[in-house]
DNA sequence: GGAATCCTCCATCAATCCATGGAATATTGT
DNA sequence: ACAATATTCCATGGATTGATGGAGGATTCC
């Protein structure tokens, strides 16, 4: 039934795969380059890690084949190899969440409380059809401008507060970041409801938006 | 933006899920499962490992919830979580071979030359409705009884020389087994091809069957 | 109750992985 | 050529993982 070496050889190969997906840094900066390519320091910057941790675990990535660089002048930028990657850090989460009562705990204690509201993609599309919502992306600007869902406003997180009276207070918020693990919608829909407003967040987020095949939007505000 | 620690936390969680994944060990436990349940020394006898190695490995998959036990009698039967689980390993798999070269060569290694004829999905209904094709699964028997495609001969792959006369020879054969690494169905074909008989192979197996939701019948033959 | 079977738990040693700091490399600007 | 910036490479020590053999638990059969 085959060279029992051979099929060692072809497991051991495909769990490099696995190996690669099998530290929480690792997955951080998968999640974070979902969103568009970034720089190495950018990455590091961004999860808290070391300049020379965070390439290191590039390289894992890279080697992998999960990643693939860009050299501009003096920086490298790192970017996902393609969707299939994005869909498999994302298939993995998910099963982690759903087979693994720990991984839901982690989950809930750092997006906090799971208390508000939330509306899936097709009910986000109705809404904003009806015209009885707006949507807001509280993600960092470059972000915003890396891809989009059609006809959200950018509003970053650090200045909502300051854009509120911006913001129509006769319709529904609806307000979405980068994926299953962000905190910034949570936040922004905790802030718009002590201020009275009404504010629910989508589910998921930017990520998950792009791999359904929904239709995305690019360019700055 | 977020606690930090916390969020190294859920990262954390949510990579032990990628650890279950990173052993070829492991995967090839996987790849066993998603044919339906086995005991554990069945599985350390299929997968060529050591009990106590096996148990281990077993264990660890539990842990990370990707599996699931049951006791009958003296003996304990490991089943898949779900079929989450198989789509999740059955990606995994693919972004290797897809995206590291490596993997993909040392899956031809194993599997050998990849010189015989497949269909696809669509092509063996087709054939079937049509009556051009005569499909026969030639996995081991018991596996054939968890679940099969509708229409298809248990002929396991030791017995396919003796029970060549059984085949009528004026239909193309079409020859299938597990998933994407199962080697039985390429030998199959090129026994077939080798005594003069037309012979393709169904495109990977009974696992993508399944996670396409296409018709799956059971019990023995 | 006692033996047999199947599996898990534990201890151990070797191998691997991770974080970190310092040296080396590549590119740009002067 | 030289300095500055961004990143990778390398060496090190500490932690984790993997394979394995033997002891311990659970269940069934006699």
């Amino acid at each position: 039934m085959g060279d029992p070496a051979r099929r060692a050889e072809l497991y051991d190969a495909l769990a490099q795969t696995g190996k690669a997906l099998s530290s929480g840094k690792r997955l951080e900066l998968l999640d974070l380059l979902a969103q568009g390519e970034r720089s190495v320091d950018a990455l590091a910057k961004t999860a808290g890690l070391g300049l020379t941790t965070a390439s290191a675990h590039l390289q894992t990535l890279k080697q992998a084949g999960l990643v693939t660089t860009r050299r501009e002048g003096v920086r490298i930028h790192y970017r996902l190899a393609g969707d299939d990657v994005a869909a498999l850090s994302t298939l993995l989460q998910h099963v982690a969440r759903t087979r693994r009562a720990a991984a839901d705990r982690a989950r809930t204690a750092y997006l906090g409380p799971d208390d508000t509201e939330h509306l899936t993609r097709e009910q986000l599309l109705e809404r904003v059809r009806a015209g009885t919502a707006t949507v807001i992306d509280v993600r960092p600007a470059e972000e915003y401008a890396a891809g989009h869902i059609p006809g959200a406003l950018s509003v970053p997180l650090d200045q909502l507060e300051a854009r509120l009276p911006e913001l129509p207070d006769d319709v529904e918020v609806v307000a979405y970041c980068r994926g299953a693990n962000c905190v910034l919608a949570h936040d922004a829909v905790r802030l718009l409801t002590t201020r009275g407003r009404r504010a629910v967040r989508l589910v998921d987020g930017m990520l998950e938006w792009r791999l359904d095949a929904l239709p995305v939007e690019s360019g700055a505000a």
